[in-house]
DNA sequence: TGTGGCTATGCATACGAATACATGCATTCG
DNA sequence: CGAATGCATGTATTCGTATGCATAGCCACA
């Protein structure tokens, strides 16, 4: 879409003609349909043409370019500055009207009414971006979630969504799919893209790199996941360690299981070993032996756990009772292990980590460990909101959210 | 946060002091510590003071000040300007270095390394908001889903950002729930945030107020759902009233089924009454009658559908075959009816519409109508970026992406 | 040696809104 | 009745970037 002013396309005044469009070989229609009328030096219209725009071509008694008027202007949205100019007054007035909270500056109730009118009859709204750029606040925070097919992660979004806009914020949410290279990404977009605050659940992302890429501009950052702490990053956390823990421990004593296995994920996925952890804990605890061959890693995801359940069948033998890290995982194991004929739970018994509506939709139904994910989503976004509205600087703070063994029929 | 202009805070000479800055009772620090500095008329510094900076106050030997300094300056991000002063260039220069098409114009090779060691020397990153303000495109389209929870979004939502990540476009997903004040507000947020374009699941919006808010400025948009048609509008579609169609013809003659029910959902969602067409026209074709009792309404929800069963289950009569408009409410029903010790199945046979991932999770698994939603997202993605870039305007296209049904166990 | 062209760069401005500062007028106060 | 004050508004500038236009230096050509 090139753009020419008016004044370049004069002709026959080479004083008013710049270098650059001389030389330049552009031949559109417009350029020429006005090279055939002479314009007087200095005149110069404000406005730009595009390729596909109709002009109006107005000329004085000597023939000369007086005005070129768009006709089929590609309508634009309105400005600030154009309703100022139908309601009679200064742009800055208008601005005034909109922001009501200005330093106490009082306008007229007459000149708001016709203000108010102006922005009525023209449909205006405000442009977010000019907004931005002046204010340095954009109004947005963003929200990276690590895969947004888990059920776990909607309440959360839902609640920072919820919370967003009671304040009139919104809500930019991205889905890492658990990729480092994802994650990195939400990063670099983020930090060119100015947000107020970010909510993130990093999976790959060390201290170091969201230090790098948030610390310096200060923008407030809050997290879920126990493994990272950071100064001046709120982070909430679900004692996952400990959670597994008890749950195994309740297998061992409440349905006496003694021969375990475990789907997990690889060592870069944090809260996997962190699962893995509570329960060997629990294990050695009851000096019962676990055999290697039942440790299987997944990917977070349903395909990822039937493929371990496969592993495992493969192996030959079965452990009694399997600790899957995560639901989806545990469910994509159960539908593998029935396919093959092994009865759940009796032949073996599986154990979930999340609680997510499908964990009731299964038969039999997960027993599982359930976090609460909209009151993560709000721990999450409420700590983000104090930090952004604080005047001052807060201190690191840790919130723990809740979690509870939920028995039903799978384990 | 207070700015104060040094200027402004000149206390001996009145003819520099606004009125403004005489009458505010402003008796903040930095404006007290200033005043005590007599400072020559004319002296002017461009920065600006916040209220928690330390200012380096430097005099002359007369003691006027010539300079004030910040030195607790919180580290603002670097501009093109900063990356300019550090490599001997002008700003402008960066910008063409950094943005190499821009019409030939060519930077040697020297300055261009001098340029680019200055950006990684400041960790320079462009402003997008300041870029979109001029460039007037942000690189962002919207995407609106109607339900985060429910899993047929997700393709979509995937193969729109894997569109939009090719061709380097940002993706702000929004959820409405179904909820037309969501919708709304969706629309509100993206015509005063510029977007380049827009991708929507619209469920109540109608033609008049998308014409309303996308029309005037030209946004490209493309909408899933077969009820709406505008010009210049780009629409993919399922032919869901045909799949209903011949799913139901095919419960009737492959499986004998005479007896229907439906769960469908209220008129202003769009598929629903679709769905219930086809249904109903297959009914009416084999001459089957249909008992009203037996049409009963949800929300698309599994919790929907739970309580549609509850009402047939409390209506004492129960069709042999039930028909849902879709999956979600389908695996609540099946649920609902299972708990109520009705057998999927043998004594209600269950029909979704969807195929998400749940469906191969309940037991009986779901038979059900599969869409292919990732298909669905790369068109639209696909016909929103040719509408982005091409230079002419491109006819109003409807694409129909394919269905088909898929036979599990529970019909 | 002047003219024109090319290359590589600088200068000025525009995008749309918010805000520091200025001002005209009416009011108040001594 | 003049000076200070407050109200309602206008003017100028700013945010960070892209770009239309200008120009300095060089080279070629006549």
């Amino acid at each position: 879409m090139t753009r020419i002013h008016a004044k370049s396309c004069f002709f026959p005044l080479p004083q008013v003609l710049s270098t650059t469009s001389i030389r330049s070989n552009n031949r559109d229609k417009h350029q020429i349909a006005i090279r055939a009328i002479p314009v007087r030096t200095g005149l110069y219209t404000n406005a730009n043409y595009d390729d596909d725009d109709q002009l109006e071509l107005h000329t004085d008694e000597n023939g000369y370019l007086t005005m070129a008027k768009k006709t089929s202007a590609a309508m634009k949205r309105p400005t600030m500055y154009d309703v100022a100019k139908l309601a009679g007054v200064s742009q800055p007035t208008v601005s005034r009207v909109l922001n009501e909270n200005d330093t106490a500056v009082a306008i007229s109730e007459e000149t708001r009414s016709r203000v108010l009118a102006a922005i009525e009859k023209l449909g205006y709204r405000p442009n977010v971006l000019a907004r931005s750029l002046r204010t340095q606040r954009t109004q947005t925070i963003a929200l990276m979630i690590a895969d947004i097919s888990n059920g776990f992660y909607h309440p959360i979004a839902r609640a920072v969504q919820d919370v967003a806009r009671q304040r009139d914020y919104e809500v930019l949410i991205s889905n890492s799919d658990h990729l480092y290279e994802n994650e990195r990404h939400f990063c670099q977009v983020v930090s060119r893209r100015p947000v107020d605050g970010v909510i993130m659940v990093p999976i790959h992302l060390t201290e170091h790199e969201i230090e790098d890429y948030f610390g310096k501009t200060q923008t407030p950052v809050s997290m879920l996941g126990s493994h990272l702490h950071m100064e001046g990053v709120d982070v909430v956390y679900v004692d996952d360690e400990r959670a597994t823990y008890e749950a195994t421990r309740w297998m061992i004593t409440e349905r006496g299981y003694r021969d375990f296995g475990f789907i997990g994920v690889a060592d870069d996925l944090p809260p996997g070993p962190r699962r893995f952890h509570g329960f060997r804990r629990a294990i050695d605890e009851f000096g019962l032996s676990f055999d290697q061959r039942f440790y299987v890693e997944g990917d977070f995801k349903m395909e990822g756990g039937a493929a371990a359940a496969r592993t495992l069948l493969q192996s030959g033998a079965l452990p009694r009772a399997l600790f899957v890290c995560n639901d989806l995982m545990a469910i994509g194991a159960i539908l593998t292990l029935q396919e093959a004929g092994v009865q759940v739970p009796d032949q073996v018994a599986v154990m979930g980590f999340d609680d997510i509506p499908e964990a009731r939709i299964i038969r039999p139904m997960l027993t599982t460990i359930a976090q609460d994910p909209r009151d993560i989503g709000l721990k999450l976004a409420s700590a983000l909101f104090e930090r952004l509205e604080s005047e001052t600087p807060i201190p690191t703070r840790i919130f723990e959210s809740e979690r509870r063994l939920v028995i039903r029929d799978s384990a």
